[in-house]
DNA sequence: CTGCATCCCAACTGATACTG
DNA sequence: CAGTATCAGTTGGGATGCAG
């Protein structure tokens, strides 16, 4: 055997402290495939993922005035966007049981934590949108003139 | 002829002006049906997008590089996001005519202003991946037990 | 008003094979 | 190594109709 044996860490505890790293560290690198954190970024960044939590990051909406925020989203995807936010603790669903009925649609803490970042994201990508369109243009010129 | 054109302003250059204002502040807002904005935003949060634009943050690469990085991607679609994310001015793709060839994508000074904001989205969702682990089972048991 | 169920088409995706 | 081309399967997503 080698003498591993006699530090004060033997290779098991060594081990077991690798894996503790590899676990808070790596667990849910987005990176790995099936990794469930990959699932939860696509819940926050899809098409309609990322729109959503933008709209209900200025406040409280229900379902309609959601669907008239996000431009374009339809019935059932905005329905289906929600469920899957609300799983994910990042939406929380408040249904009144008047009639006619009434859901309002609020960020989690947590849900405010994700759309901060994803709102800076946005922004960024507005501001520098001339940028891109620029680039556009001349990767365009170069390419499609030929 | 209308008494307009005596004007300081005519309705014309009013409408110019409102135009202006309209293009500066709304033009590229996403939550608006056919904004080029929300095409761009696409390609940077997308599935495969998201994940290429992180791996460059941490430095250039090659495209097997990338490939191997983004665990799961296909040559296709990395292939595919790379021209989208060039054409964007987000990613820069430099050609050595070697033999055998050598690529190597960087991000441009606008994708890094954009992968910084989108690696502090992911970040973040790493770490409260036990938060939505737990909002998941939450949500399962109250609606799938029945 | 707030949804769910169904149908149906287009787009995305992934193997595979092939080129430079 | 760094891609492109093609084909087939799956999914995303919209329209419609209906229920609570």
């Amino acid at each position: 055997m080698e003498s591993a044996a006699q530090t004060a860490v033997t290779p098991a505890q060594a081990t077991a402290q690798a894996d503790d790293r590899a676990f808070d560290d790596l667990a849910f690198d987005v990176f790995a495939r099936n990794c469930p954190s990959r699932g939860a970024l696509e819940h926050v960044t899809g098409r309609w993922g990322a729109l959503t939590l933008g709209a209900l990051h200025e406040g409280s909406l229900r379902f309609n005035e959601l669907r008239r925020r996000v431009d374009g989203v339809s019935e059932k995807m905005l329905s289906q966007t929600l469920h899957a936010l609300e799983r994910d603790g990042l939406v929380h669903r408040e249904a009144q049981p008047t009639n006619p009925p009434r859901v309002d649609y609020t960020l989690t803490p947590l849900g405010r934590e994700v759309s901060e970042r994803l709102l800076s994201l946005i922004v960024c990508v507005e501001e520098r949108m001339e940028d891109v369109l620029r680039a556009r243009a001349r990767y365009d010129e170069a390419r499609g003139a030929r």
